[in-house]
DNA sequence: AATAAATACTATCAAATAGATAGGATTAAT
DNA sequence: ATTAATCCTATCTATTTGATAGTATTTATT
């Protein structure tokens, strides 16, 4: 499962990129009132995604966020890793969080093949799912 | 990320396959220092096997555990949802434990398609790998 | 300069989950 | 009886999840 907090980043970041204009910032309570994401709570989603420089934000009066990077060159599994760290079922199998597991001789270990399999697989997706691709703009 | 307790019942059941004889069940204690596993916490998840009627159990002295069902007709993706529960990444587009989001339309969700998709290819892998597979006895 | 409206930041909190541990009850073989 | 195994109940701590509150700061407009 990925977090409440990781879904509402995703739909977040959908949401502004199919209304971002070259004028006009997306602001934090259009896309709470939408998608229907606690206020606050979002606040918090923005300004993480702000910090990993994949939003832009502009403070005060007619403020408010857009994608700093192409949405096409925003992956999912990009953003999965910002808001919830790791995407293998193991640590040990993790190519970005990688951690040795304490218990096993990972030479020898029965579960880890399967483990990388299934991190492969789903990388495949994730890794060719971008923003753009799931915005109503998409034609592809 | 699968949780701890699921690895250790992943790797109790692969002792347990290969290691159960006719004459000889399989004791806690044994897996527990073979593979590294707090003693008591394997206790619980080996009773919970049992209880799923994964493992069958004896008490007493030469009291131990043995596979109910042939190791090879025991998936990886049966044991992850009896321990840890879905294995879908959103509630909503899981196959047995399927919960509706609170804030989006189902029909017209963005990203609701792409975890299906992760969905279906975890599936392949994990309902393909079974107990047997992982076993020291696997020729296949 | 004042006002309004937006994000930024800090602190806090409640509930659930993860990851165990302790101690005794029960069962079965010898 | 004794020994040795599982079974059961209770408990505990730390972390994570999912938020909320309040204030500070910035910016556009009047």
């Amino acid at each position: 499962m990925i977090s409440n907090k990781c879904k509402y980043a995703i739909k977040a970041l959908v949401y502004i990129a199919n209304n971002e204009q070259d004028d006009r910032a997306v602001m934090t309570a259009d896309i709470a009132r939408e998608q229907k994401i606690p206020r606050k709570f979002l606040e918090i989603i923005l300004r993480e995604l702000r910090n990993n420089r994949i939003l832009d934000s502009k403070r005060g009066k007619d403020g408010g966020f857009r994608m700093l990077r192409a949405p096409e060159d925003v992956s999912l599994a990009e953003i999965m890793r910002i808001i919830d760290g790791p995407i293998a079922m193991l640590p040990c199998v993790s190519l970005n969080y990688y951690r040795s597991c304490d218990e096993c001789e990972e030479d020898s270990c029965q579960i880890k093949t399967v483990f990388e399999q299934v991190r492969d697989k789903t990388l495949e997706v994730l890794n060719g799912k971008t923003i753009k691709s799931l915005t109503s703009q998409n034609y592809f």
